[in-house]
DNA sequence: TTAAAAACATTCTTATCGGTATGTTTTTTG
DNA sequence: CAAAAAACATACCGATAAGAATGTTTTTAA
């Protein structure tokens, strides 16, 4: 029974490197080795652990990343307060307070959607799975805000929640093309357009 | 002089296949040996007009990734009508006309930025001096649009600009996830949204 | 027409990849 | 406490990568 918590603890230190490695340099850059030159072990421990570098990829995704985008972007929209002032919240002031590697890497969802999004079926519904669930926590604010009197009852939360997500997941992106924050403080006008206009 | 001509010739030959291999299956999934099997020619013939890999990746984003987004996205921009009617066609009906492959493939720049856009500073600032042609021949049409009374002159032009390529881009490589357009139209539900309150 | 330069092919080098086979050491269990 | 099972290490495999070296063929220019 000890054992299986051992086995535990070493599979989530390797997540835990990969994840760092992936996020730096790619999925498809990062060999198993140097992954576990990181986690301080040897390639045949990893394949006592794992099955493939695949299998890696998908604990990564469900573990890391899903935990990641859940912590930042999700559970900050189930407060009880103003709908639209937790919207304001999680996404204007958010990103603007992110780390500033992170800034420069992109973000971790959208670096795996683009790389490797259409590669493999498993990694598509893996990574859909977390849009969806992101998507359906927004739906579920803004009909709160709509029945608050904050959100306009006309317009379609569903399409406004992929929207607010694209737009999200794009500027992470176009971010990492520049060494300030400039065209995220535009990003953050041009968003704020979006939400005054959503306003009751 | 007609050598000249002969290694134009080849090189363009060689871009053009390298572009769609790197768009099937990414930038650093791609051998030169890939590319030149397409081409129909070997490893050597490809280091006798390249110096490396790198730059290859560099003359297809200047060439065929560069001019892919002007023609969809900044010369349909320039006609002569209501701007607002304008950035309408473009971003709305536009993204519809796809094909599908370009569906689930995602947009080729987006691609390059989330795979390589922080690899190296060459890359980005080929891909970087893409979206800042963009950006600014919105914001040129945004203006059009304010003197022309079509659209509200307190908006903030490149704020919207960003917002739209934002949400372009993010769409994009969200889609790739999906194997239906619904998520498209959502996207361009929310969109509707937004260009609605633009208007003057 | 002939030499040299450019275009391309062939061959080879060195490194690394994902993965397997086969150890050794530690932990568990009867 | 012994055997077996789990945790890890070491050594290896075939495939493939980027790129260099060295050919051969075609084109150019004197």
């Amino acid at each position: 029974m000890q054992q299986e918590l051992k086995s535990e603890i070493t599979k989530q230190h390797i997540v835990h490197e990969a994840f760092k490695l992936f996020y730096e340099n790619g999925f498809k850059a990062t060999s198993i080795n140097d992954v576990m030159k990181a986690a301080k072990m040897t390639k045949g421990a990893f394949y006592h652990h794992y099955k493939s570098k695949e299998q890696l990829g998908l604990e990564v995704i469900e573990l890391k990343i899903q935990k990641r985008v859940y912590n930042a972007m999700v559970l900050p929209l189930n407060g009880t307060g103003n709908a639209m002032e937790i919207l304001e919240n999680t996404f204007l002031n958010r990103i603007k307070s992110f780390p500033f590697y992170d800034k420069q890497q992109g973000c971790p969802m959208n670096n795996f959607i683009n790389e490797i999004g259409n590669y493999e079926i498993s990694y598509q519904l893996a990574l859909k799975s977390i849009v969806e669930k992101w998507k359906k926590a927004l739906v579920i604010l803004i009909e709160k805000g709509k029945e608050q009197n904050a959100i306009k009852k006309e317009i379609p939360s569903e399409a406004v929640a992929v929207y607010l997500i694209s737009a999200f997941e794009g500027i992470r992106g176009i971010r990492k093309l520049y060494d300030n924050d400039v065209i995220l403080d535009q990003y953050i006008s041009g968003l704020s357009v979006y939400l005054n206009q959503l306003k009751f």
